[in-house]
DNA sequence: ATTGACTCCTGATGGC
DNA sequence: TGCCATCAGGAGTCAA
């Protein structure tokens, strides 16, 4: 479930609960994740909960001694209940807070990650060599076209390459793409910088209406029952294969790229 | 240096 | 109803 938008959905969803409150235990269940979870997770018991932070699709709580980093793979989830609520088959870990509160994580596929480090955050290994935000003025089309030059791999697949920017993810890819009128098989050292600024615009509008959408259905973190799926409304290919395209009614193509699914329009999208 | 295939894991869905 | 194949929002690792 978890691209850019939705990471930082939950990170403002979590926030309110957990800065300022101090974690009294953490509590493993299940530490076969991407990595086993490390014992020294442990170091978090006791200490207050600074900051929560988002760098690509990581979230990290910050403390005075170190920051664990939470990643939610393809089926992760993060709540914040009452630890008085039983945990269900998937929820593998929970910090338990001192005024009675737990922040749950939830992920059948177990792709997900709970890490812990004592140096700067940016300088984890899995952290140090993120490419750009986004949302963030670095992210443009003068950056995009630049980090393309000799790149040969498909335009879907550079986007979603976390060492040139983070968070697009399968569906925001095929999205940002239509919207930027950019076919996605067309090898990425061959668009122009105008095609660029157009994706790297495209990009950012696209991930700007899914988190705003993601603000409204994901609001209240402290409730077993917190629903998603507030993206699909607005999708235009992700996921239409066949249908009729919105803007031109020609069918949605489907196509394999990198191993992932890919749509889009082929009359829309002509490069 | 760059790439493409493979990998981890469970659950939902659809065909027979 | 069961059984099997296919696919799923990520991304690290490895061989070529």
């Amino acid at each position: 479930m978890p691209e850019l938008p939705e990471v930082e959905t939950t990170r403002a969803g979590i926030q309110p609960h957990i800065e300022q409150q101090r974690i009294q235990s953490v509590v493993i269940r299940q530490p076969k994740l991407r990595w086993p979870i490390p014992d020294d997770i442990n170091h978090l018991q006791g200490q207050l909960v600074k900051q929560v932070t988002r760098r690509g699709k990581y979230l990290l709580l910050h403390t005075d001694i170190g920051t664990a980093l939470i990643h939610l793979g393809m089926s992760g989830s993060l709540r914040v209940l009452s630890s008085a609520v039983e945990p269900s088959k998937h929820d593998h870990w929970d910090m338990m807070l001192t005024n009675g509160m737990c922040l749950r994580y939830r992920d059948p596929r177990r792709f997900g990650a709970l890490l812990w480090t004592t140096e700067a955050a940016e300088q984890h290994e899995r952290l140090v060599a993120l490419g750009v935000e986004p949302l963030s003025e670095a992210f443009d089309g003068a950056y995009l076209y630049q980090q393309a030059r000799r790149r040969r791999i498909p335009v879907k697949n550079f986007i979603m390459d976390s060492r040139v920017v983070v968070g697009v993810g399968n569906i925001y890819a095929s999205e940002s793409l239509f919207m930027a009128r950019i076919n996605p098989t067309k090898p990425a050292d061959k668009l122009s910088l105008k095609r660029y600024q157009r994706l790297a615009d495209a990009i950012k509008q696209v991930l700007q209406l899914a988190i705003e959408q993601g603000g409204t259905t994901l609001k209240d973190f402290v409730r077993e029952d917190g629903q998603q799926g507030y993206f699909q409304v607005h999708l235009r290919v992700y996921g239409r294969e066949g249908l009729t395209c919105f803007d031109c009614s020609q069918p949605i193509k489907k196509i394999q790229l990198g191993q992932r699914s890919s749509f889009y329009c082929s009359k829309c999208q002509r490069l």
